[in-house]
Order: C-alpha cells, then structure tokens, then sequence
DNA sequence: TTTTTCTGTTAAAAGGTTTTAGCATATGAG
DNA sequence: CTCATATGCTAAAACCTTTTAACAGAAAAA
C-alpha cells in the first residue's frame, strides 16, 4: 500500500515533469542564470504541486554552506542561555538557518565531542554562551577556521562578544533611587570572583559615591544574611538597597519585612535580573534591570550571519543597554 | 600565507598519503568489508594524523540517515523544556547525533518554518514538546513519515509519548503526609483545564478520601490568595496542603508565615516541581516533587534513536515516576 | 595440472544539488 | 548575406562519502 508518496520529491522529478533539464529547474527555482519568466513560474508552480523542497545536506554539500550554526552553552538549566537562544533562533529561522544546541554542562569532554560533531556537520558558525561573562571557552575554539561570536562569555582580544552594559546598568539603578530622593544606598551583590559583579559595583561606587558594597552569593540566602549583619550593627542604615541580583533581591526584601521595615518607604530596593517569576512575585514587585538577554540573542544572531558571509565585524565587545523595569519596591 | 591545513582534510587525501584507494580507506576507517588488519591500522593512523573527520553532509547524503534530530517546542523560557532537552542532548551525543533546537514561541507559522527546515534537513526523527502534557502539536507533524516523540506533551493516539506519572506524585504527596500523621490534607493548585491539574487533583481525592481542592492559577499569588481565602471563612483549618507547583507552594508558605502558623508543625506543606531556585530557598525549605525532567528527556532520546533506526516502539503514554525530595517544610 | 575458494583491494556508481561551459536558435548590426 | 550578440536551455562536472560488484593473486581442493 505504500504510494509513490512516501518517497521525496527530488529536483530531477520536478526537471521531468516540467519537461525541462535538471540545471534549468535549479536555475528557476532559485531565480539564477537566464530563464524564461514563463518556464521559471512553470517550474515553481508544479515543484510546488510536488511539494518539492531541497536537501539541504546535497545543497551544503556543494556550496559548502550548510546553513546550520551551533550554540555551545556550558548551561544546562536554561535561565540565561535560553532566552538568549531563543533571540538567536528568531533571527535565523528567518534567514533559513538552523541551530543546532550543544550542552556541555561545564564537562570539556563533552564540550569537545559536540564542537567536533558541529565541525563535522559544516555549520557556518558557532555561538558560544556561558553563565558569567569571564567564562573562557574551550581553547579549541580558537583556531578553527569558522567564525565565532561570544555572547555573555569571554571571547579573545580579537574576536567579537555580546554582552549586557552592567556598568550602565548599576548606574540606572542608582540614579534612579537618587531621583527617588535616596541618598544612603547600600550594595549587595553576589561573588567577587564574578567580573559582572565587580563591574557593577565599580560603576555603583562612581554613580553613587558610596563605598557600601556587600560581595557573597547569588542566592536569596544571601540577601537575607547580608541584612541581618547591616541591622545587627550599630550605625546609619540605607534608605535603598541595590541587588546584585533578583534573587538576592528577594532575600533582602523578606528580611526587610520580617524587620518591620516598609517597603519602598523606608528602604527603596532594586534587583537586576528581571527574572519575572521572581521579579513579578515579591512582595512588594520588585524594580529591577532586565539585561535584554533575547535582544543580545538576536544581535548575536545577526553577527553570526553577517560574519559567516564573510563580513567584516569590528572586534571587541558589544555592551547592550539594560533597561529598568519599574514595580513598586522602588 | 594560507597554509595547506586551512582546507579540510577528505577520506581523498587519506586515502593518497596511505597509498590506498578511496574504498579501501572508507572500509579501513568504518571497520566493514574485509581489509588487512595492518592496512587497516595504517590507513587510521594516517587519518588521525592529518586530523581527518568524514563530513557528515555528505554522510547523510547516502547513507539517508543524518545523524540529526529535531526538538520542537513551544517554549522559550525554558523552565520545563531545556531540562528535557539537556538530557536528550545527553543522550544523542553519545550516539554521534546532533540536535536542533526550534523555539516556535507559541507561533504556528513559525511552527511551520521551523519543521519544514527540518524535514529539509532530513532530520532522522523530531521529539515535540510543550509545557503542558495536553498541548497539541501542529497538525503538519502528524503525517510525516519520519518518527516523532513526545514528551511534555500530547501525542496521537498511535503514538509514543513520555510524561511525568502525575497521579503517582500526588499519591507520593499525600502519602508522605498522611505518614507524619496529617488527616486534613488540602490541595491548591492551578488552572482546571491543564490536564496535569485534574490528573493530580483526582489522584489526591482517591489518596486522602478528601475533596478539598482549589483550582486557580500557577502563580505564588494565588498561593496567597487561597490561604487567605481558606482562613477568612469558619470551619476546620487543614493541617496539610499540598500545592500543585512550587510556585503556589511559595505563596502558600508565605501567608501561613504571615498569619504565625509554623511549617511544619501547625500545617505541613508540599509543592510540585522541585524547581530549586523556588524550593531551596522558601524559609523552611520546600518539601516537594520531582518530574525527573532530564530522566524523561534522556527516555525521549532513546526512544527517537530506536525509532530512527526502525525499531518498534509501544504506542501510548509512559509515565515516568516522580520522586519525593524531602526538605523541612514537611 | 586444473578448478575452486578465499583474501585484499579497487573502480565505479550512487546520493541530490549547484554551477560552469557550451550548444542551438533567434535577433540585430553591418 | 554574413557576422556578432543575446537568449534560453542543457550536459556534465563537482561536492564527499558509502557500497556494490568485480578483479587479481594466493591458497586449498580436486
């Protein structure tokens, strides 16, 4: 019972029932070389009768363009990457592209095994994501005769990375929490071993002009402990309160509020992160800086294409603006 | 300056350097057919050596198999998706198999594209998946002729799909309960019409022998909203609840807090999800279940690979079991 | 010695497309 | 009427691999 259906159509089906070669079907369908208009719709209306559609593997195959690019993230539980990846598949999928995702769950075996599978399938580029902007890729990356765009991870001096403007960040928080009038403002933040945390407490200590940095975790824990130790002391308390992140943020205001302490009255506090189901479920909701991490996908995306034509990008970092969502904390 | 190692080796230029003819060294290298076993040794020494990788377009453009499939989801946020796709791409690494990833963002025009730029791609199998088990896919991925896994999400009735064991979890909650000596178990949970909902619900109501169940939303509000709602009116007070996701468990802990009730003395709680960021850090720790997420995406991969090289699968639902991990709140 | 069997190797075809170079035919210029 | 040019189409090569069928040569059997 198996049909002449359940086999594909090739181009050469589509030659011969259009009563025409094989090159001037190829021509046609890609609107290339000298066609006749007429025979070039002929050909176009019955591949699409036929439901014609080209391997790709037999088009990569020939010119060397497979139109696939990797992404090889060291994440696995997706609260950074996959926005990110999200951007960049929106982009390409509309540029005929595919992406192909490489998980190396930090493991530079797998990160190997995955790059020589993606090396063997000939994608066009490769997108390398990470967790923290100073995470080194593989150094196999390096030398590999593809183009490379780094996006929320380190790439060397030559090369192009995406990255979120923490340091415009830190100081769109803290500008707005002096236009709410605030002047004591405190910063608590995650480990200092992380180059985003030690940007954006460089830019809130020149924002600010205030010295009040806390380094710990990225854990709500955290913002819990660092606020017991702040009203433990003796001393002048903040009236604002800067997070590193949101779930830092989270912590701060549930210690805050086991406090007594009112919420923005009192002490004003801003996250960064914009992780919504955190963000949006404080209480109060919480104003914190979403880093566009869809927007650097795209961008990331689009350099990916532009390099993989063989266009020239101007190496270096690309910091995206963050914008400050407003709810009530702040 | 363009050295003869920026072009990629081929099976040609083995097959030169060892001195032996093209099938000679595909037969060498793919330990088939009959070849010497000195020859053979040599000519994959020699491979090595020049760093060859057979090109895996080419490949797939004989042998019809391209070692790749496809996941197509209609998540982007990725709380439920990238769990399963890590362990799919886990899986499918180890099997030399590549996947890609399609976000359709909800969209079934983009749903469309994606899925055609697979078959173009000659994926060898596509795994769909969503964020609710009775999401149904687009109706262009029931007729394919390729194989096609769900998981996380509903499949025809002739085909293989992967869900959590719903009702085993929520008699593991209310069990778990019962064994701390709880009899009013209550149990908050989201929307009616998300078939994991009612699943979970009737599994509670054949477990406890109680009806206590409160449709709502998946979200820490409603949480609060139903204590409060639970607290206002006269009549016995639960000592247990068991919340349909960690997010509503959240909610539920904090307006317990907010009313003095302890956790877990006065009334125990238990959520669903184990999503850690959440479970981890409500005060006291969440008691919760695991979907085993990653488990039922490495289940997904083995069974697109079985299915990919014709193997038979069993058409219908299997339900992965969930685990209890146990915390302090109950 | 002749015939058969086995072994190691290889030429050639196949897979589906793009692209190059060339072939007729028709049109325009001289 | 001849020569150049433009037009529409096509044969064939190329991409890189796997696989089939066949070919020598050696060993074993008759």
């Amino acid at each position: 019972m198996t049909g002449p259906d359940d086999k594909r159509r090739t181009i050469r089906d589509v030659a011969k029932a259009a009563g025409v070669s094989i090159s001037t079907a190829s021509n046609a369908l890609n609107g290339i070389g000298r066609t006749n208009a007429e025979t070039r719709e002929k050909v176009k209306r019955i591949a699409d009768e036929l439901g014609f559609r080209p391997n790709a593997l037999a088009r990569g195959l020939l010119t060397k363009r497979s139109h696939a690019i990797g992404m090889l993230t060291n994440d696995t539980y997706g609260r950074l990457t996959l926005p990110m990846a999200a951007g960049v598949s929106e982009i390409l999928v509309d540029h005929g592209v595919s992406l192909f995702l490489c998980a190396t769950n930090n493991d530079p075996r797998l990160a190997k095994l995955h790059l020589d599978a993606l090396l063997d399938r000939q994608v066009d580029g490769i997108i390398f994501s990470a967790t923290r902007i100073d995470l080194e890729p593989p150094p196999e990356l390096l030398k590999l005769g593809i183009p490379v765009i780094y996006a929320f991870a380190q790439g060397p001096a030559d090369s192009v990375s995406f990255h979120p403007d923490d340091a415009q960040g830190a100081r769109l928080a803290v500008q707005h929490l002096q236009a709410l009038g605030r002047s004591r403002i405190l910063h608590i933040t995650g480990e200092q071993n992380y180059l985003a945390a030690r940007i954006r407490a460089e830019a809130y200590r020149e924002a600010s002009g205030a010295c009040d940095v806390m380094f710990g975790e990225w854990s709500e824990e955290w913002g819990h402990t660092a606020i017991d130790a702040v009203y433990s002391q003796t001393g002048k308390k903040p009236d604002a309160i800067f997070c590193g992140s949101d779930e830092i943020a989270r912590g701060v205001i549930g210690a805050l509020r086991d406090r007594g302490i009112s919420i923005p009255d009192e002490v004003a506090v801003v996250g960064f992160d914009n992780w919504e189901v955190i963000s949006k479920q404080t209480r109060p909701p919480l104003t914190t800086l979403d880093m566009a991490l869809k927007d650097i996908g795209r961008r990331a995306g689009l350099a990916i294409l532009g390099l993989s034509r063989r266009e020239k990008l101007e190496p270096g970092i690309v910091r995206h603006p963050c914008s400050l969502v407003r709810r009530a904390s702040a």
